[in-house]
DNA sequence: CTTGACACAGAACAGGCGTTCGGTTATTAT
DNA sequence: ATAATAACCGAACGCCTGTTCTGTGTCAAG
């Protein structure tokens, strides 16, 4: 039989293994077994996959618990990395009105079919994540709030915001939704654009302003080349 | 003994179950096994245990899979979703000279203190992932991108790229790194900015140009409040 | 009161699973 | 060539673990 010493590192078998016991984490979600892990790589002795698994683990490459079955995990690759399932509600346009949310009511995450899939760490950090939703822009209008056409934005329900906030608010006036840092001033609002070189809008205190939610993220994805 | 009957869904023992097992789950990365659900739950019984899990199954809180040890898994909830960790490889701005990076080297994602969790199902469809990093941006330089201080850069190496790809480029004309949409024309490179009301740079293809990179995505988290 | 569904406990069984040990072959150093 | 070592294999041991079966006390309906 054919063996190939390996001067250092990892050598075939031990890539093979950490692959595999990886893809089975992802799929089944929770690890293999030994001999589930010599099956699938070619090794017919629970001894040699264990006798690999030791060197995996002196090289720090996985961590073990030993008399548990099972106990086996690939070290600071993923899994419990805590994410969060935030429903895609539907789109927002300038000229469209903003959907109408009850900030008390969990909107299913679970089995929905268009959501967000976000990190917990990636969030602000005092966010808990509960009652998030997400929207997708169309269209160019919130150009003065540095989104794009396609970006992702992430809100929380809300129906009042402190200054330097930015929300999302239904003007009345000009019939339009738009995105804007929120500031309360002597007897009006101002509502300042993300971009600074660009004036802000002013409304009145006795002029109607519905806030409809606070923008917790934005997410941009270069998926398509632009097309000009 | 007293003993509540709970009229519906989830009871005490129910709820304490599911609780630990997704606790357990992230702190070990392994499932719990029957036996230890029910010392930590106060359910002397193993049989009692599997009760409650198959009526957790019918109830579709969690997934089961028979025969198999440790073979429990909490149904929607985290894991399973496929993270990746990119790490946080320094600031962008205008006025510094951006990273060299080399295409073939996998920056190391792992221990890596200060990295960016994002679920793969973020990315872009086509992007698989491999040698990305992230910048963050300083200063509001990049407000032309549509890119505000603060903002992560998801970035892959590249040295070239295609019409309409967005690039981070290094002008040694101008001493400056930049972002914008790239364009190859006659006899000149053509910088678009992903703001429509502001005009191209363009760069004669007799000057130097250096593409380091391809944004792939970009991430604003609205940490605090905007003070102004 | 009886009956049946429900919520438990405990024990026993069988297969799952990590561990260990004896033995073999190939590679490398002496 | 020989010894040491690394890379295996197979089998056996014994705990781990899911499953199943019998039994008990509670509660509500008939």
């Amino acid at each position: 039989m054919m063996m190939v010493r390996k001067s250092k590192g990892l050598g075939e078998r031990h890539q093979k293994i950490l692959d595999f016991v990886l893809a089975y984490q992802r799929e089944n979600r929770y690890p293999p077994s030994i001999r589930e892990i010599g099956e699938k790589t070619g090794i017919t002795s629970t001894s040699v996959v264990n006798y690999y698994l030791d060197q995996l683990e002196k090289m720090g490459k996985i961590e073990r618990d030993r008399r548990i079955s099972r106990g086996v995990r690939v070290s600071g690759a993923n899994s419990s990395v805590d994410t969060l399932r935030i429903p895609m509600l539907g789109p927002i346009a300038a000229g469209i009105p903003l959907l109408e949310l009850d900030p008390n009511v969990t909107y299913l995450t679970d089995n929905e079919s268009n959501a967000v899939e976000i990190a917990r760490s990636l969030l602000p950090s005092k966010e808990n994540g509960d009652n998030l939703y997400a929207l997708e822009v169309k269209g160019d209008s919130m150009i003065d709030a540095m989104i794009n056409n396609g970006d992702i934005v992430v809100m929380k329900p809300a129906s009042e915001a402190r200054n330097g906030e930015m929300v999302a608010v239904w003007l009345p006036r000009d019939n339009e939704a738009t995105l804007k840092y929120f500031f309360k001033e002597k007897d009006r609002f101002r509502l300042q654009p993300a971009n600074p070189t660009m004036k802000p809008i002013f409304v009145k205190k006795s002029e109607p302003l519905e806030i409809k939610g606070k923008v917790v993220m934005v997410i941009r994805k270069m998926d398509k080349p632009l097309a000009i």
